[in-house]
DNA sequence: AATAAATTTCGATATTATTCGAATTATCGA
DNA sequence: TCGATAATTCGAATAATATCGAAATTTATT
């Protein structure tokens, strides 16, 4: 039937329980468009680019041990990377999941 | 931030959630191999070929019940399309959503 | 009309998810 | 070392989900 083995449909089907969540998908959409997928944004603080715990949490009204909570999900779903940088802890989108995802939707197609 | 309405991240949460589950998953990848998307499978039984409720249910272990219900959150997230055609249900896979999924994931890597 | 096949609806139960607040840990700067 | 900032852990309340089985519905066949 399908092109995956069903240990791949499992992961699959966690990354889109991880971005299932509205809060979660948003903070999927900072990461991705605050910075090249990959890398962490660069640190400029005027420019409002970055991608540390608390920024992802802005503009979403929910208070940070749920954001922790969130961005917790994102990493076990494979979907983004993390490490820690002095007391902030910076995000970044794994490239390679996020190519994965692309080939899933556009496979069918082609 | 992110290019997308609110509306449509919302959107785009349902269809994750819809693919969240295991066996929903299963069934969208059934449908999406079993035929192009945006027609119903031809109906040869022979070859097993086909895209009605029940045979998607089948190699899942569920109960029928079940099988009805996923389609329908399927069917709601906007990913399948159904009409009935005598006692069955025919279901495939709307094409439309399916390429602003690979877009998704995609446009970020372009 | 009666039966069979395919599907849905409904109610129940067990599991999982979302979010909060309080307390805790880790790191930096004075 | 103290205080401030950033993030996590934990426990609890509420809401949502997955699945089943029984009963009902729709369509086709005899």
């Amino acid at each position: 039937m399908s092109n995956y083995r069903d240990d791949q449909i499992i992961q699959f089907a966690e990354a889109f329980k991880a971005l299932s969540n509205p809060n979660r998908l948003r903070m999927f959409l900072h990461l991705i468009t605050c910075c090249v997928p990959g890398t962490v944004g660069s640190f400029d603080a005027e420019a409002g680019v970055s991608a540390c715990v608390g920024d992802l949490g802005r503009d979403l009204d929910i208070v940070p041990s749920t954001v922790s909570h969130h961005i917790k999900e994102l990493h076990r779903a494979g979907l983004i990377r993390m490490e820690r940088r002095g007391q902030k802890i910076e995000c970044w989108v794994d490239p390679v999941i996020l190519r994965s995802l692309a080939r899933f939707f556009d496979e069918p197609l082609t």
